[in-house]
DNA sequence: TATTGTTATACTCTATAACTATA
DNA sequence: TATAGTTATAGAGTATAACAATA
């Protein structure tokens, strides 16, 4: 009996096992769509949590640290960090707040604002790119899919 | 005119403009998942990185470390010390490859298997309960609709 | 007592470059 | 010259505990 050329070759690597849990596909999605939305951010300069934190005190104007780390599932400390390096950026200040002297209420400079509106815009395109092989459907399926994970 | 008490409360925070990213709607579904998928996964003493490696192992006997490490998308550097972990507890052993004397053949041993399939069981009902909201209709597709991005 | 912001620390995961032995 | 495994190193992100000022 004739061996074929295929008893040479070591066997090819299949991750059917794994493709059965949610967390395995949730976790190899979000590596290829996040790989992609760093190379656009590196254009501003910016890491992953400087960009959701600068857009979420744009759009919550006064907001404690606590307040944007919660709405971020981030801790204080990192979050003390993080609004460190966009106040030295120029793009957040740290105002008193007026009703609770411990806090902050944090406000975005208008380079802040400016530099969010145009990162999200860019970014948005970006997604859009890389999301061409699903239709709008499958991609609000998706996204409602994913915010009903979130909720359980 | 009079201050209602809202006046004297801090604004509430709303991520709605992270929401229409679908990279954003990933990480937060996926940091739900995995950081219930480590409290299972601790009664085993395991990490995730070593948890896929030994299940892609014992399905794919004989595959070389730079195959796994292909596969789950890890640098080979990173597979080196994910194997000679796995080895020391004695799930995995390396053997000399009948192909090439560069390369290992991986083979899972008795004690890996066995563990890899009571791990297996394990997670995955855990992960059913955590999914407990979503129909099977629904889970179906959202991996398939993972999977597709994957693909893009 | 509890909470806000802060500091320090440590751990996991990842990314890179360079080396050796084989191919 | 290219590849498999290895080593060393550095960085990002995250998690924890403890402290001072304020509630």
């Amino acid at each position: 009996m004739a061996k074929t050329m295929h008893d040479k070759e070591p066997p090819q690597v299949d991750d059917a096992v794994l493709r059965q849990f949610l967390g395995y596909n949730l976790k190899r999605a979000y590596l290829i769509v996040h790989s992609d939305f760093l190379s656009k951010l590196s254009e501003f300069d910016l890491r992953t949590p400087l960009f959701s934190t600068l857009a979420l005190i744009v759009e919550n104007p006064g907001a404690s640290q606590t307040a944007i780390a919660n709405a971020l599932a981030v801790e204080r400390s990192a979050m003390v960090l993080l609004i460190d390096d966009l106040e030295k950026r120029g793009l957040v200040v740290r105002e008193k707040s007026p009703f609770d002297r411990r806090s902050y209420a944090l406000h975005a400079t208008p380079k802040g604002t400016k530099t969010c509106r145009s990162m999200l815009k860019d970014v948005q395109t970006h997604e859009d790119g890389l999301l061409a092989g699903l239709s709008d459907d499958e991609r609000t399926t998706l996204i409602s899919l994913l915010r009903k994970v979130g909720q359980s």
